[in-house]
DNA sequence: CAATGCTTTGCACACGATTGCAAAAGCCGT
DNA sequence: ACGGCTTTTGCAATCGTGTGCAAAGCATTG
């Protein structure tokens, strides 16, 4: 391995004139200094940088923590996060907290202890399990946000999307259509007050009426698309099917869709079906899914400039923060009027 | 920030000795181990990594490098890639070398300044656009392991999978359903000899046949949906349209598809259509997409243990590798015989 | 020419861990 | 009590950089 010592030989000064130089030090004759650069990336030497990152105590390299990236719904955030921590030049370490987040509390120790300069962590529907790791990380002056949401997070910073304003929406739409008997299809709220299901559910009670059916689909990826099709064969064959469907997210209502459509249930006409997120999958089903979108990105980026800020903040007490990204109703094909009875006629 | 020396100071004793204590070595007495080890864990003590890495001159990290996570392809493979490193007992530092791979040797540069034991590169269209990076990597001592094809690859370990039989069995799925206007819709080859469109072609070459438009897709994430839409136009509106499409990749047919429903063009009656790697978009397509995989989970196991088994090699002239993955044909519902003038008839 | 000030360079230490080696401590039998 | 042996501990060097400080080099000026 080629160190700066070896290029101080070859040089002919110190070590210590060739790390300057090669900083681009004014300490530096510029003469000596071309020279020096002109013999670095001649003999190709590129910086250690675990022993830079050793002395200066900062490794530019931020850390990110998400559950898995089977679930195309992460891609997405990480492309955006990816770019947007390149722009503001730090390395990003990718750490899988698995599906039901079992390694969480691994992966931050693990980063706490390559010292990254900060933490990015992105909760799912177990809420934070690595509440205390993440509260001693605070404690060691390493800044750390969470993506999601968690109840009692006073001292937290937390980006999050307004799921209760995107369920709101889509509740609104379903019930101007004139859907009375609606099911829902999903995952524990883990948002709170900001959960798509409460923003849901608070909607439909507002004219008075409830969810028909509150079916939640365990969080397990390999049986996921089973549970999925025997929760749709469960709904279709009730004596009085629901009209309409709210998926917790778009790759469950794409999951629906398929099971309803191996059933022979048309949609949009036997029933409504709508999604969360708006993903590419949501315009590749036939119909086109109805669902709530374009807060991906505005989290992603909110996100990293969050925690960017807090590194490069002097102080450490800055106040913490919460940012909340409101998503947007996207009508699409997978929703019309409910016709009396739809699927007792249809069957 | 917690060290060695403040767990030695507590413990009366010299930072060494909290050290060997610490990796639970034979050379410390029983008793004062164990308070060593209590008081340690007591004051939450981390090993600082970036020390460790810096003396022992290993990071234990496996670095990625992999185009984009907007292709569903790429997560699902860094899916498996990340599960099998995590069980090789290595982090993971992930790079996206951009979808025209214009990061590819930064990332490289990066990952080789922090000293990561081996690297792990997924190619794409492009081939490998870094290779002097990688040339001069292997002069480095430091490991790196390819995922695609590169022509001249002597000097390489490399793994990839057998697009081309994955082609001929399409072609040939194809040609056994009576086809003959065969189209394909896709992006530049990238695999040589193992290419998918290779073998597609040869095995139509085999029974006289050959593409009749060969259409290529600019590599532009943005665009390319509406790129698809524009081709997808063109072919149905030939005087003699095709009779079935090859899609390159499963995200491409799915985009196809919908292209050809917005277009009432029915799908398998009025066109086959099939795509390459399944993807689990293929299922949530209706029809379901015939297609060819089970070749991503063996491929990332084999690229992850190529890599591990170098790193771990003690010697290091161990002879390169290459080795292929066999995908299967995968049948579904998007593939019909063709019937005569079957989109002149319908329009 | 000497004094002064500015520019340029090198010395030496620090970052926090690991580890070879020597020294200290403990143990034992005579 | 002492030598010899084993066990346990600490010293000190090392990994490759960055940087404060002092010293050297150089130019300018009175």
């Amino acid at each position: 391995m080629i160190t700066l010592e070896d290029i101080a030989k070859k040089a002919g000064v110190s070590h210590s004139t060739v790390s300057r130089a090669l900083a681009d030090s004014p300490l530096v004759n510029a003469t000596t200094k071309a020279k020096i650069q002109h013999i670095a990336s001649e003999s190709g030497y590129q910086v250690n940088q675990v022993a830079r990152n050793l002395k200066t105590r900062s490794t530019k390299t931020i850390g990110l923590v998400i559950p898995e990236v089977s679930n195309p719904y992460y891609p997405k955030l990480i492309q955006f996060i990816a770019d947007e921590v390149r722009a503001s030049g730090f390395n990003l370490q990718l750490h899988l907290s698995g599906v039901h987040q079992e390694y969480e509390a691994s992966c931050i120790a693990s980063l706490y202890e390559h010292r990254v300069d900060g933490i990015l962590l992105v909760t799912a529907e177990n809420g934070l399990v690595a509440k205390e790791q993440v509260k001693s990380l605070s404690n060691s002056q390493t800044p750390v946000v969470l993506l999601g949401w968690i109840e009692e997070a006073e001292n937290f910073d937390i980006v999050t999307g307004n799921d209760a304003h995107g369920g709101s929406l889509l509740a609104s739409h379903i019930l101007s259509l004139g859907h009375r008997q609606i099911a829902l299809i999903g995952k524990p709220p883990h948002r709170g007050i900001f959960d798509r299901i409460h923003g849901f559910q608070s909607t439909l009670k507002s004219v008075g009426i409830s969810i028909q059916h509150n079916l939640t689909i365990p969080n397990s990826l390999a049986e996921e698309d089973q549970e999925i099709a025997s929760t749709v064969q469960f709904l279709i064959n009730l004596p009085h099917p629901p009209t309409a469907i709210f998926a917790y997210q778009d790759s469950i209502a794409a999951s629906v869709c398929k099971h309803l459509r191996n059933n022979n249930v048309s949609i949009p006409d036997q029933m409504t079906v709508v999604g969360f997120d708006d993903i590419e999958l949501a315009t590749y089903l036939e119909p086109q899914l109805t669902t709530v979108g374009g807060h991906i990105q505005p989290l992603a980026i909110d996100f990293v400039h969050l925690l960017v800020d807090k590194i490069q903040a002097k102080s450490n007490d800055t106040p913490t923060q919460t940012r909340v990204i409101t998503p947007n109703l996207i009508i699409r094909g997978s929703c019309a009027a409910p016709r009396t009875s739809q699927l007792s006629l249809a069957r």
